[in-house]
DNA sequence: AAGTCTTCGTA
DNA sequence: GTACGAAGACTTC
């Protein structure tokens, strides 16, 4: 422990956040320091950096008197007995994070500096305390922490110091966070809640319109008292309903600054380390530069000095996958040569020297705008000289298919990028608008240049959401190759409930806000195309693009060796780039007249309706208003059943007027003809024409590879995921999707895929005995539960059985099964109970999942792919049911969806190498959709079945086999 | 103009 | 009971 005097005027003292520290040192840095035999160190050493920096390096005058670093005790803290669901839900810190906790305290010591800590209090409301005892010494205190909690504790005399970001945070920043100067932080921090810590707060309000309310009001219990004036109505209820919750949630972040502290200020006066100790500590960790640093500054002869002994908890962590590795220098070898093209070689691993410069803060001061073909050279020069290169596209347009290419921007390396401007145009009209801006590269000169480093396989081609850019720059006759993607690498990392956008991304990981493209184009009906931004503004926010998709990667990409993803990366996410770019450039034939025709009759008849229902209502009024027929249906009619919504508003979805129409209510029944007839019209048969490329004639959807949470595609502009199929009139729709003359579609799609994955994961001997022998399943499934035979079954019970199945894909509740059988809760809970009496192991397989995602906080697919449940324990028992439903989904979902992807990724060469023309066009979660010409149909169908059969081999030998079947036809509604 | 709610199409 | 996206109505700025 350091040396002992007390506070007096003119001392400075020092409180560093040591909790705080680590946990965003983590986030923030590349996980790339281990020592030697693999323990994660990285925190430790940068904690060690900061410290010596603290003791050696502060200006004079600056200089600590006083000095410790505080620690939170345990999760647990007097706070838990005012809520006991405050930060309830924090997920288990990361395995590579947690031997480094005790580490820090134990470098602390080695440095001779206070180690604190205090049951019951967390290290903010030690750091409060301190403070105010350093004010009323007549001392200042500086507090080093980048923790929002701690901006209220600013004041004369109090300083917070933000180690991250390196810079001091005072009024001016707090006002920036919060809106308010610090002494009002605590209420607007009431009043928005924050979800990290499971403050609750008033819903509706966060930080902005919490710090608008205490502007004007002054504080909380004013604002609360006077919560009746406020005009906003949603709003003045919600204060008034949750005031009680706004001042429980007050106490939860004001730090407590009389906490009755075991260790007296006077014992943190600073002390000189001692050499045998630090050292000794920094040469056990292997800390080589460190330790020489610190030798020379100490005059100690560092090879004299022994290693320490340094107590490891927590690693290796138990169970797992086993121990994340130190990042391999090259990417681990395929396993599967088919499933990934993409060379090995080409997957040159970050730098260390990049992954330094990852902390230097994001400015905009190096951008350069490239203007001639000699300094486009140089950037390919440096491409080259690293063997990567980070690039965005800037387009006029969202739709690759139809986007002019404006310019392009590289990044090599953290703050070195530039932006090409190729098309930018002159703003204003008449003589002067739509001239090309002098000092551009010609295009097709900037393409030549480009085309030989964005093909060459020795150049990793780095992006966010790269399909886009690929799609663009393929219609300039580039063929990008090969390539990362961060924002798939991001998916496979951090699947969940959050997202993959490179401004979110950027925010979570580099604590950097991008400048947004509203900010340089604008929004709304003043919104410009990208070509007529000026150059300028077009460079930084481009340019910017770049960086923080370079820095992203350097950050990321490590992690996907570390946390043993690389293998999910690179053979279901990376090599579907290309696929899916290709199959959105293909496109589909529409029958724009057939649609045309159809929307005609849709209006025909919902004319008709709209007549009769003005009559049986009474009145004319807006059919497609919920509000309104709620009004009137439940209000002025006095109609009984009626249930209400979330918000409190009339429900009429089709379940309250199937039942209003059960009674007879015509009315009823016709709002139901019309409410589908008009949905068939405004959005299939009046919103695809809209969709025809005019130059290929065809309809480019776009699928999303990281929108949803099992690993399932997202198609959209347009959404070719919902076309119409179970009703008579949708399934025109579906005819209107053609092959061009002489040619056909094929529609494959796997039988009962789903329900396969579960007798496969959950090992149901009679599910797979049933699926090998190929019979109904459903049947089956009734036959064991109900002891009847499968001969001459009553279709009723092959229903029930039926809608149990699929219950179980859906994590089973009894409430779901009664509304999807219409039969009381109680008959659905016995027959699920039956269930679980013939199939135990599906009982133990949900419980099993339910765990997992309660222990690990995410469940796995058969095949890898992680997906996240950070709120799997929240205190709310209806969202917790929910994720425990999601949770047991997931891994079924989400391994269907991982077996069509290993099927997509092999069709084009399985295709090719059988000589057939045939293209792959769509996906539909368990269909695919090829054209092909008439002669080479049957052919086609043997092959995209054989692929699709075999789809999880080699990885995963299933115990059941996979059926699929397809068809050739005209239009997609025959071949279905 | 932008964001939320409700409804409904698909697997 | 799971997973999505789009359209229209409505609210708020």
């Amino acid at each position: 422990m350091s040396s002992t005097s007390p506070l007096k005027p003119g001392d400075h003292l020092y409180l560093i956040d040591g909790s705080g520290y680590i946990f965003r040192a983590y986030h923030a840095l590349p996980p790339l320091t281990r020592k030697s035999d693999g323990l994660p160190v990285g925190a430790v050493q940068g904690f060690c950096n900061m410290l010596w920096k603290l003791l050696k390096e502060t200006k004079a005058g600056e200089k600590p008197t006083h000095l410790a670093v505080i620690f939170d005790h345990s999760s647990k803290s007097f706070r838990n007995d005012i809520y006991p669901q405050y930060k309830a839900q924090r997920p288990e810190p990361p395995a590579d994070l947690r031997p480094q906790f005790g580490l820090i305290r134990q470098a602390t010591r080695a440095f001779n500096v206070a180690c604190v800590e205090q049951a019951n209090y967390e290290a903010d409301d030690l750091i409060a305390t301190y403070a105010r005892q350093a004010v009323e010494a007549g001392a200042t205190c500086r507090i080093v922490s980048s923790d929002k909690d701690l901006m209220q504790l600013i004041r004369p005399g109090v300083a917070l110091y933000d180690t991250m970001k390196d810079r001091e945070v005072g009024e001016p920043e707090v006002l920036e966070k919060f809106g308010v100067t610090p002494d009002k932080v605590v209420d607007i921090q009431a009043l928005a809640g924050d979800s990290v810590d499971n403050v609750p707060g008033v819903p509706g309000i966060g930080v902005k319109t919490a710090a608008q309310l205490i502007t004007e009001y002054g504080d909380l219990e004013t604002l609360l008292a006077r919560a009746p004036e406020i005009k906003q109505q949603k709003r003045r209820e919600n204060l008034i309903e949750f005031a009680e919750q706004a001042r429980i949630s007050k106490k939860l972040v004001v730090l407590d600054d009389h906490v009755p502290v075991e260790h007296d200020v006077s014992g943190f006066a600073v002390d000189n380390p001692k050499a045998s100790q630090l050292i000794g500590f920094t040469k056990a960790l292997e800390f080589t530069s460190f330790t020489k640093k610190v030798a020379g500054e100490l005059d100690a002869d560092s090879t004299a000095i022994e290693p320490i002994p340094v107590e490891v908890k927590f690693w290796p962590p138990e169970g797992g996958e086993g121990v994340p590795l130190p990042p391999p220098r090259f990417a681990a070898k395929k396993a599967e040569p088919a499933a990934e093209a993409q060379a090995a070689t080409a997957d040159v691993p970050p730098s260390s020297a990049d992954a330094a410069l990852l902390a230097i803060p994001v400015t905009h001061a190096d951008y350069e705008t490239v203007t001639t073909l000699a300094s486009l050279e140089a950037w390919c020069a440096a491409a080259y000289e690293k063997g990567y290169l980070a690039l965005d596209t800037e387009t006029d347009s969202l739709d690759s298919m139809r986007a002019n290419l404006v310019g392009v921007s590289l990044a090599t390396a953290p703050g070195r990028a530039c932006y090409i401007p190729l098309q930018h145009k002159a703003s204003g009209g008449g003589l002067f608008g739509g001239e090309l801006v002098e000092g551009q590269v010609p295009l097709d000169q900037a393409i030549a240049v480009l085309k030989r480093v964005l093909e060459d396989p020795s150049i990793l081609k780095i992006g966010q959401n790269l399909k886009y850019d690929i799609e663009v720059l393929k219609r300039h006759g580039i063929a990008v190759a090969p390539i990362d993607d961060t924002m798939l690498i991001s998916y496979v990392l951090e699947s969940g409930d959050v997202g993959h956008g490179m401004d979110e991304l950027s925010l979570r990981h580099l604590n950097h806000k991008c400048i947004a493209f509203k900010d340089v184009a604008g929004s709304g009906k003043s919104m410009i195309t990208f070509d007529r931004v000026p150059v300028a503004d077009a460079t930084r926010y481009a340019a910017e693009d770049a960086d923080i998709t370079l820095r992203l990667w350097l950050l990321l990409k490590p992690r996907l060796a570390a946390q043993g993803k690389l293998a999910v990366y690179e053979t279901l996410e990376r090599p579907l780039i290309a696929v899916l770019a290709a199959m959105e450039m293909e496109g589909i034939l529409i029958d724009p007249e057939l649609l045309r025709r159809l929307s005609n009759d849709l209006a025909t008849a919902c004319a008709g309706i709209e007549t009769h229902v003005y009559e049986l209502a009474g009145e004319r009024f807006n059919i497609g208003s919920p509000k309104q027929l709620g009004d009137i249906l439940f209000g002025r009619m006095g109609l009984p059943g009626g249930r209400k919504t979330a918000t409190g508003a009339w429900s009429t979805d089709s379940d309250a007027l199937e039942d209003l129409a059960g009674q007879g209510i015509e009315l009823a029944r016709r709002v139901l003809d019309w409410r589908q007839l008009s949905k068939l019209r405004s959005t299939y048969t009046d919103a695809l024409p809209n969709y025809i490329n005019p130059e290929t004639k065809r309809v480019h959807t776009s699928y999303s590879l990281a929108a949803t949470s099992t690993g399932r595609l997202a198609s959209t502009d347009p959404n070719l995921q919902n076309i119409p199929v179970r009703t008579e009139e949708g399934r025109k729709i579906r005819s209107a999707f053609i092959a061009p003359e002489g040619s056909k579609l094929v529609s494959a799609d796997y039988s009962q895929i789903e329900l396969r994955v579960v007798a496969h994961v959950a090992d149901i001997a009679q599910l797979k005995k049933a699926f090998a022998e190929g019979q109904d399943i459903h049947a089956m499934t009734a036959s064991e539960m109900f002891n009847v035979p499968v001969e001459g079954m009553d279709p009723m019970v092959r229903r029930r059985a039926k809608a149990i199945n699929f219950g179980i894909i859906y994590g089973i509740s009894a409430f779901g099964l009664a509304n999807q059988l219409g039969i009381g809760r109680e008959e659905a809970g016995e027959y699920i109970r039956t269930y679980f009496k013939r199939f135990p192991g599906i009982r133990d397989y949900m419980e099993a999942t339910k765990q997992e995602a309660r222990d690990k906080g995410y469940v796995e697919t058969i095949f890898g792919r992680r997906m996240h449940f950070p709120r799997i324990k929240s205190p709310n028992p209806s969202e917790r049911a929910f994720l425990e439903r999601a949770a047991i989904n997931a891994p079924i979902q989400g391994a269907a969806a991982d077996i069509i992807r290993r099927a997509m990724i092999r069709m084009p060469d399985a295709l090719s190498e059988a000589g057939l023309s045939a293209r792959m066009l769509l996906q539909v979660h368990d269909e695919l959709i090829f054209e092909c010409v008439d002669a080479e149909a049957e052919t086609t169908m043997a092959v995209v079945k054989k692929i699709m059969v075999s789809a999880p081999d080699p990885v995963v030998k299933l115990s059941v086999p996979l059926q699929v079947d397809a068809r050739a036809a005209q239009n997609w509604e025959a071949a279905h």
